[in-house]
DNA sequence: CCCAGTCAGTCAATGCCTGTACTAAATCGT
DNA sequence: ACGATTTAGTACAGGCATTGACTGACTGGG
């Protein structure tokens, strides 16, 4: 262990009193998914004025995407040798033909640059060709190629039947409850208050 | 422009036919959200095999994650000066009171070597404290410093006034469904054929 | 009491992703 | 027809996250 602990003079009573929360061990036992209605409740306690049902909602959402994507990551693409996020445009140009690759990194919702950086690996790799674009010297259509798309369609099996896994707690009405509440969260994110890629 | 088209020997016939997905061109209309529905679709016609619903929500799941919390960080945190993981860690310190470094990683998910190296900038910068744990010299105890919290407190209402915004499509009726449903899933997580962190 | 095994934190290597700046190509207004 | 503007892709620097290896500290069985 080579860091020191923080300077004393820096820091002043900040071990001295219970300060903002003084321990309580049961939280000690909580995990990442168990965390979020106790963090939820202390923080509505602490500060009642916050909106406490849209506190739960945006962390829940957010960590049950993480969990699912770590999973599906880790057991489907990392073992077939690829990152998630190849794996992302990979899918996107099986599903949508050739493009452009600023289309490509609107339909992923990736960075120009992200893309572009993933391309130069995947076309190395030979599952994506590029050409320059026939009608734009700008531009590069990007698509994948034979050997890409009999490898993605394996893998991605595997990642379907990953997803319908975590779905089967579902019972069918409430797929497509879940399914519609998140289309409307989803119209929220198309409004021009909300910051976007770009 | 730098890089060079693909090798023609190496792709073969990748241009020549239509291959997997012949161009649309409505696709290059569709944004980040909107193309899960024309994704899922295409997917399915495919490969009918698949198990279409839960395509769809994982996709549409891990979208909306990814885009409310691009509007928040890059609208709130990058702002005011921090990153979503460092306030995740602080938001947890807040929370739950001091602790050791491995419970804040398995309470916001991270690694324990990403919380290693965000602690060392959150200390250099005088949010965290830290200290080595006073009954096992392996560990170290980390808490918010008074002016961390201090400075916490206005940055997480405005996290949680754009979480409400969001929240704000859904009447509270749906609120408490979605996240009624949410839960089931988070229930699905913590079951063991689940891959986690560690 | 001590050695083997475990555990906490850190470091190093690597990869993803962002924002910014740049180059070259297209487009638009006059 | 041409200069000003916009656009597509890329290079680069920097932050964040992961895995794997390592160091030093605890623990429990012989």
């Amino acid at each position: 262990m080579t860091t020191l602990d923080t300077p004393v003079d820096a820091v002043a009573d900040a071990f001295s009193g219970a300060g903002p929360g003084a321990a309580v061990e049961a939280v000690d036992e909580l995990t990442f998914l168990g965390f979020v209605e106790h963090a939820a409740n202390e923080a509505h306690h602490r500060l009642p004025d916050l909106d406490h049902t849209s506190m739960q909602l945006v962390l829940t959402l957010s960590r049950i995407a993480s969990a699912v994507t770590y999973d599906i990551e880790s057991s489907v693409h990392r073992p077939a040798g690829w990152s998630w996020a190849g794996f992302r445009i990979m899918f996107a140009l099986w599903v949508a033909g050739p493009r452009e690759a600023k289309t490509v990194a609107s339909l992923t919702g990736m960075s120009r640059a992200a893309v572009s950086n993933l391309l130069r690996t995947l076309i190395r790799d030979g599952y994506v060709a590029r050409r320059t674009h026939p009608d734009d010297a700008r531009a590069i259509e990007v698509r994948l190629t034979p050997s890409g798309a009999a490898q993605l369609v394996p893998v991605f099996a595997q990642h379907n039947a990953r997803e319908a896994a975590w779905a089967a707690v579902l019972d069918d009405e409430e797929k497509s409850q879940l399914l519609n509440l998140l289309n409307k969260l989803s119209a929220r994110g198309r409004e021009p208050w909300v910051r976007q890629r770009d």
